[in-house]
DNA sequence: AATTGTTTCAAACAATCGTATGACAGGATG
DNA sequence: CATCCTGTCATACGATTGTTTGAAACAATT
């Protein structure tokens, strides 16, 4: 692809993550993409497209999909939800991540613009579909309305350790919030949901 | 109080959680209080200090503090988790609230300013003092350092409806989202909650 | 009635915003 | 060589931003 145009597609992506739509500016995003500062206008006609095109290309959740497929059928239901939660959980506090992917789509997902529900297609709705997957053997007797309450009560667990880092640091202190891994907390949340569905607190690592 | 003063306090309160603080113009926030242009800085100083006192003035987790107390010793933990989720559900669903506050005091927890503290110790930390009580009453055998993510994964459910409101109205559709009312999702969390503390999915109903 | 301090007002300030323009460079095609 | 297309550049446009100014209006006190 053209160079100027990725870079700039890449300065704004971590522009717009850390500051909003809104208070980021053309010309900060031309300036570390070392770029003119028409050159959004020409390649992307103007801001706004230059941000849907951001939010399009930041496919953090597609990296969790390919990683997920490879445990077809030899773990127990109970050990995929580990996978499962552990995945998410690397995905967002991995310090090696390009960093502005997620925050970008979080950030589009709470205050959502036209570029929201084509990331839900295209991302969130995937994902939703294998913890269902996942669900549906943990908890065969329940039907498909049944099943979004739970599969919202696992995900809303892991999202709050994202979306509310700040409370959480500064309710539990500093150095307490350090300690924390992505260990601990998919242990965590995996150990209150399987208990949560009525399932023994048996070995569920892989 | 200053009339002119809460006027502006007020339209800046709900512009801000509207737009954020960039896309908020002191224009607008004037036209709609009524009031000149050089309002602001004459009764705040300057934009950042009208958004820190709106911050302030946003106290929705007061009006929850308010109402618990009631239940002092008569119910049992079980029924006072129950209390406890269902009056956070009404105080982020409720449609009838002045609506800006709860929206503002979100957006600040999760993109932190310097409001942001004070927040937290003044409202957010009573809050959590209070679930813990509960706690300490529902699972006697853990540690303060081991209650902490309890919580954590109580309140995360319940956050995940009101922030990922988009997601979840796009995944199980718009029908299906205008069904969910704050006694049905009260009662899913408050089931799922008790059930991974190993406790009984008895009556917990008041 | 005169004076003081407080609040409101229209107007203007410099700065920054997103966007548009026209010129210039490089390579491919005829 | 001439032509066309693509990409980059400096510059400038009009609009909007937060903030300031000085005068006018008001209320209260002496």
């Amino acid at each position: 692809m053209d160079d100027t145009k990725s870079r700039l597609l890449d300065a704004a992506g971590a522009i717009f993550a850390e500051k909003g739509y809104e208070a980021a500016s053309v010309r900060e995003i031309c300036q570390r993409a070392n770029a003119n500062i028409a050159a959004v206008n020409y390649h992307f006609g103007e801001k706004r497209q230059l941000y849907v095109a951001a939010v399009r290309e930041a496919q953090c959740a597609q990296t969790m999909q390919l990683k997920l497929p490879r445990w077809s059928g030899e773990l127990t239901p109970e050990q995929r939800l580990h996978q499962y939660i552990r995945l998410m959980f690397e995905t967002m506090l991995a310090s090696n991540r390009p960093s502005w992917h997620l925050e970008l789509m979080l950030r589009e997902l709470a205050r959502p613009t036209e570029a929201c529900e084509a990331v839900v297609e295209d991302y969130i709705r995937p994902m939703a579909e294998q913890l269902k997957a996942i669900l549906n053997d943990l908890t065969p007797g329940l039907t498909e309305d049944d099943r979004w309450p739970i599969g919202f009560s696992i995900v809303g667990q892991v999202l709050f350790y994202y979306v509310h880092q700040p409370i959480i640091r500064l309710l539990i202190g500093q150095a307490a919030y350090e300690t924390l891994n992505v260990e601990a907390l998919a242990a965590h949340v995996t150990r209150f949901s399987l208990a949560a569905m009525g399932r023994p607190a048996g070995e569920s690592s892989p």
